[in-house]
DNA sequence: CTTGACTCTCCCATCATGGCAAGGTTCAAG
DNA sequence: CTTGAACCTTGCCATGATGGGAGAGTCAAG
């Protein structure tokens, strides 16, 4: 048993953007050379159904077409645009839906970037509170830290923006 | 058994920040609405030893004096301000230790801040390309759509920036 | 046939947090 | 004293995306 179940005949000339060589289709590790996803993701991607029932040989390794390479860096893409698995399955729904609307792509990026940038105000926040306190700490070698009177003080919400007192936990 | 292990016999005035009939030490629960983290983080937190060890009634209930409390409103602005709790464990460490030095404080909030900006620029990046793609997509009924477009192409990297094509899996 | 590279499936870990279940404790009201 | 509500206990499981590893099977080249 070791005859491939599907494919594997014909060595496609290839003119997606894999190296001039390959011959479709590919194993688990190949895929993920020329998807830039790890062979791990590319397993967990499966059982989310993202790709469609992967094809096998007969001794059970995932053959990956053209077609699943392209899916894949589709993914990729999407994950370094810091969408969650759930949008890009939506993603890739509607890309292989010829059907859709953009209108429908669009409101999945647009909450996207909505989400994103509360986030980013978020750390924002953070680090602005952060600096301030930073920039108020001399960072010598005396134990006087206004940074650690801001977490322990009644300080709270804002920056107290006056200096040190007392900072040692009470007791 | 039923007597209090420690603690409970004399109600103390309760000079910190806590509502003004606060009897010490506390169960879980109102140590939880006094710190503002929850029952479940608390028991969290003392397993990561943040808390040294919490005594004990002699049925098993924590308490928790007012200097735990003090401690976990300390974690919590920590936590607000996106320590790890890695970090928060030295910090707390070096806020129990008057032999610190403010220097080491500031390295800590210093490493913090600079791998939140980290952050907030990749974030940002995405966003960038995310309102780009938007931008660029008219959003109506049609399928046609530059953000497929991007995820899907090759144009891989950048944004590539002129209209759509093709936009349909391959195969 | 052996060897090394590759693959398979499972299970566990991360990090901070929440939820649920089954059981014990406390305390006030009846 | 009993009962019930509100509280507490421990323990397990789940999240989301990813990595690591074990143990076993497969494949191609030497």
């Amino acid at each position: 048993m070791r005859a491939l179940t599907n494919a594997r005949a014909k060595p496609e000339p290839a003119g997606n953007g894999a190296p001039a060589g390959t011959t479709w289709p590919v194993n688990i590790g190949e895929a993920a050379r020329l998807s830039g996803v790890s062979a791990k993701m590319l397993r967990h991607y499966e059982s989310l159904r993202l790709l469609g029932q992967v094809i096998r040989t007969d001794s059970g390794y995932r053959q990956y077409t053209e077609a699943d390479v392209h899916t894949l860096r589709f993914i990729k893409r999407s994950r370094d645009l810091g969408f969650s698995m759930a949008e890009i399955a939506e993603l890739v729904s509607l890309w292989h839906n010829r059907r859709r609307t953009s209108a429908s792509v669009r409101r999945i990026a647009q909450a996207h970037a909505a989400e994103l940038a509360q986030r980013i105000e978020a750390m924002q926040a953070m680090q602005r509170t952060l600096q301030h306190l930073i920039h108020g700490c001399h960072g010598d070698e005396r134990p006087d830290c206004p940074i650690l009177d801001d977490l322990a003080g009644p300080a709270h919400g804002y920056h107290s923006a006056h200096g040190s007192q007392a900072t040692h936990p009470p007791g």
